[in-house]
DNA sequence: AGCTACAGTTCGGATTCCGAACTCAGGAGG
DNA sequence: CCTCCTGAGTTCGGAATCCGAACTGTAGCT
């Protein structure tokens, strides 16, 4: 079993890890949740090789997490990567790594970026919760159940 | 700016995707939180070769992710590598990955291991809430504020 | 026609990864 | 004491991936 075959496990953990593992995926999906849209803004604000962002990009077009879409400046038609819903329901693992790296890992500097809940001011925070009893959950309250 | 950089950038995003990036490191999480402990195991049961393993290890316990804990068997010492609270805390990363998974990328055959909540048996997933008004929030109802 | 900007592609060298063999420590067995 | 065995790495040569820089192609603007 090599890396890739964890993309096609029957394993609904697996497969996102195997995706997202790939080195830059992670800080590709945050420059585009930051707003970056365009080849050339990748390139320049992560300082990535462009072969490797090529590569990047084609594999979450492929897997439907971004699309190509037209744009229009100076009368030219060009495309940029936008997230499609799938893409768009990644927000949940990016905050979770916020959440923790806020936690864990907070720079003495100041934040490079804050959010807020649009509606009240509020702060963000990722959880896990119980469908059936909406109770906030850890690893601990967790039972796992492996195959076989 | 290099990938090594994001881990040191002040922001509480990019810090822990640009060290859960590495390949393999999601994957390794994933199988320590299924209890996979002993270096044998996670070689054995990933297929990763030896080298890239003690990297990752030893990262993780450099980050204080993990900890390396004695154990007795055959009267013997060894070591196991087992989560620190830090590490613990990456649950919600981890569950959001598979709440997302779970939705777009579910596998046709039987899940390879299960999760319900100890005391009542319900479902585990991960959310994004407000922690003003405990609402729960997507990509949209968040305004992103960058620095400068 | 020439210049510019965006979005890649190509390619040689550097880095990382892989697989297999090797090392090392400690206990068991003789 | 000597040898075997096992877990946990380390070493190393070849393969794969990544990097940086240059190159290509397309379309509009002057």
């Amino acid at each position: 079993m090599s890396y890739s075959d964890f993309a096609t496990l029957p394993c609904t953990l697996s497969r996102p890890a195997a995706l997202l593992g790939e080195r830059w995926t992670l800080l590709l999906l945050r420059q585009i949740f930051l707003g970056t849209r365009r080849f050339e803004d990748f390139q320049a604000t992560m300082d990535i090789s462009r072969s490797v962002l090529t590569d990047r990009l084609n594999v979450l077009l492929q897997e439907d997490v971004l699309k190509r879409v037209p744009y229009h400046e100076d009368g030219r038609t060009r495309h940029e990567y936008r997230l499609t819903e799938k893409g768009r329901d990644l927000y949940p693992v990016l905050m979770a790594l916020r959440t923790w790296g806020a936690k864990w890992m907070a720079p003495d500097e100041e934040e490079f970026f804050q959010l807020h809940h649009r509606d009240c001011g509020g702060d963000v925070r990722a959880k896990v919760e119980c469908t059936e009893c909406a109770a906030e959950l850890t690893a601990r309250d967790v039972q796992v159940t492996t195959r076989q």
